[in-house]
DNA sequence: CTTCATGCAAATACTTTGCAATCTT
DNA sequence: AAGATTGCAAAGTATTTGCATGAAG
């Protein structure tokens, strides 16, 4: 399943969830909000501030994009966004609705890979306990290159 | 033995290095930059561009601040600094003197720990490989908290 | 002396914020 | 009606850049 399925049972099912899941903390389910969560279940790359801005736009032309920060900041307060600083590049957001993952970046063209790996997961647990601290929580991101022999 | 340790040693011994490194790619060597050089050899944490530009100020008082930016952009183009940007965090630096490493951060105090993992670098390499990409650098920061039992 | 480096000030890029008007509940 | 949310413009950070002066090779 791409995220662009999952965007869309995350239209129809999972949608009064999040709705649910602001009105529980007592924030509202306005138009700019609902538009930006369209937009961030549909996105299949991982787009910044501005590119959801314009996106939103195209749903709703009056949204502004101090609101798309704002709305961002909110929904990552829920925990219903990630947002994502890559090697000093503007900060890129994702919905939380896939399950935890790090990142390959393709420094030639920018594309975002998400990938797993349960034995690193495990190795920065113990690592960090050996010196007395627990996880909060971690990036991992690989810059690569297409091999050219690949 | 510490970065402050590795700094005393590299002012007396590694030094001529740089400085030839800099000759080599045809840049000079001033007054700001061994004043920058020397404060990054003797830095034990990792400052940032405005903690870096009140160090220098210490030794060269008319030091400006874009003269900081932009040696610490020449040194870091001849591979002699590193750039780190934590979690959206004004960029921090430090010298590459010391072997790789990544980067544990105290997410209460802001402390910085360095520690390698050897099979967690393998593990990336092989990640990338299967997915036809040649690493070109990664980031790998865990953020963490001193655990209560601890 | 030729060219690179610096200081200053202005510009840039991204993000946040104050405030009055406007929607949600 | 009460209070959260918005749009706009302005402010805030972090960093970069144009340009004339000054220093290094």
């Amino acid at each position: 399943m791409t995220k662009q399925d999952r965007g869309k049972v995350l239209k129809n099912a999972a949608r009064k969830a999040m709705e649910a899941a602001l009105r529980d903390a007592g924030l509202r389910f306005t138009a700019p909000r609902a538009a930006l969560l369209d937009v961030l279940a549909a996105a299949d790359d991982h787009p910044d501030a501005g590119e959801l801005h314009q996106r939103v736009r195209a749903l709703s032309p009056s949204v502004s994009l101090s609101t798309v920060y704002r709305c961002l900041t909110a929904l990552e307060a829920q925990g219903l966004v990630q947002r994502l600083t890559f090697d000093g590049a503007p900060a890129r957001f994702e919905t939380t609705d896939a399950p935890h993952h790090d990142h390959i970046i393709d420094v030639d063209t920018g594309d975002v890979i998400e990938f797993r790996s349960d034995k690193i997961e495990k190795l920065q647990a113990m690592i960090v306990e050996e010196l007395g601290y627990e996880l909060v929580h971690h990036r991992l991101e690989l810059y690569c290159r297409k091999r050219s022999g690949a």
